[in-house]
DNA sequence: ATTGGAATGTCAACAAAGCTGACGTATTGT
DNA sequence: ACAATACGTCAGCTTTGTTGACATTCCAAT
C-alpha cells in the first residue's frame, strides 16, 4: 500500500480492484463472443457480419449511415460486409422514399433465421450468467458498462433500447 | 427442473433485458479499449502489444506458454508481438533456470514505463465508471463478468488476481 | 436552373492480427 | 536412446480494419 496518488480512493477504487476489472472485461468479452463465433466460422462469415446483422435486426429499416455511426467503422469496411450479406440474400437494401440517397436495410427471412440462431446462442450464455449472478448484480453490471461508454455511444445505446418496446 | 425458463424468467431475464446487456457489452468494450488504443497508435503498436505488456507486467517472469494460455492466441501470433517488444527493448526474455527450454518474460524499465502509461489511461476511465456507478454496482459488474467467462479462463482470471497481493 | 455538398458505392492498396502447416533446436523426462 | 515439450521461425492465408481517389445520385440553396 502507500500509493500516494490514491489517497482519496475508497476500497473499491483500489488499484488492484480496478486491474481486476480490466482483466474481467478482457476474459468476459471472449466468453461473450465465443458462441456466435463458433456458429459463424462454419459459414463464410465473421464477427463483423454478426454485428451488422444484429443491429439491422434491432433497428429495421436503418440506413447505412446510421449503422456506420453505431458500428464505428468506415463505410468501406461496412460495405464489404453488407455486400456479401446482400449477395447471399440475408439482407435487403431499399432506396429511401423521402431521401433516395439513403439505403434502408432489413433482414430477409433467411437473414432473420441466422440472426435468431446467433442471438439465441449469445442470449443463452448471457441468461446463464445473469441467473448465476442474480438480479442486483445484473443491475450493477449494466450500470458500470453504461458509465464506461463514450458519451455519444451511450446516447445511441439508450436510443436503441428505447425504440421498439 | 419443473421451472422451465418461462417460469424462472423473472423480469431481469426478459429478452429485451438480455439484448440490452449484449449491446452494453459491445459499446462498453469500445470505451474500454479506446484510451490505450489512442496512445498505442502513435507508436508502432496495437492492442495485441498492449495485452502482452499487461499480462507480463501482471505476472512477471511468466513463461511464453503461460502467456499463450492466457491470451488464447497461437504462438506464431504471440511471437510476432513479443519479437518486436524484445527488439525494441520493452520486454526481456530470460532462459529458465530449472527448465532451460522455457523463456521467462519481464518488462524492462522502458517497458514498465509504457505499461504504466497505458494502464493509467485505462484505469482512469474504469475508476470514473466505478465512481459513477457506485460500489454495489461494481460488485455486480464483476460478478456477471465472471459468470460470463469460459470456465478455464475463469480459473486463470482468479489465479492472476490471487497471485501477487 | 445551376451548383455545391451530402450520402452512397466502388476500386485499389495496405496494415494489424489472427490462423494453419511445416520444420528446426534445445532440453527434459521416460 | 527416444519421445515429448517449449520455443522460435518461415511461408502463406483470412478477416477486418484503414486511406485515398473518384463516380453517382440527389437535396437544397443561390
Amino acid at each position: 500500500m502507500g500509493e500516494a496518488r490514491l489517497e482519496g480512493a475508497s476500497q473499491y477504487l483500489s488499484d488492484e480492484q480496478v486491474r481486476q476489472g480490466i482483466e474481467a472485461m478482457f476474459f468476459a468479452y471472449r466468453g461473450f463472443t465465443r458462441d456466435p463465433d463458433r456458429i459463424l466460422e462454419t459459414m463464410a462469415y465473421g464477427r463483423a457480419h454478426h454485428r451488422a446483422i444484429h443491429f439491422i435486426a434491432r433497428s429495421p429499416s436503418t440506413t447505412v449511415n446510421n449503422l456506420l455511426g453505431i458500428l464505428g467503422v468506415t463505410k468501406q469496411s461496412l460495405n464489404r460486409v453488407l455486400r456479401t450479406l446482400i449477395a447471399d440474400g440475408l439482407v435487403e437494401s431499399r432506396v429511401g422514399e423521402s431521401d433516395k440517397r439513403e439505403r434502408h436495410l432489413r433482414l430477409t427471412e433467411e437473414g432473420a433465421r441466422l440472426e435468431r440462431q446467433l442471438s439465441d446462442a449469445q442470449r443463452a450464455r448471457m441468461q446463464e450468467a445473469y441467473r448465476a449472478a442474480g438480479p442486483e448484480a445484473v443491475a450493477g453490471f449494466r450500470k458500470v458498462l453504461e458509465a464506461m461508454m463514450e458519451p455519444d455511444l451511450r446516447r445511441k445505446y439508450v436510443a436503441i433500447g428505447e425504440q421498439d418496446p
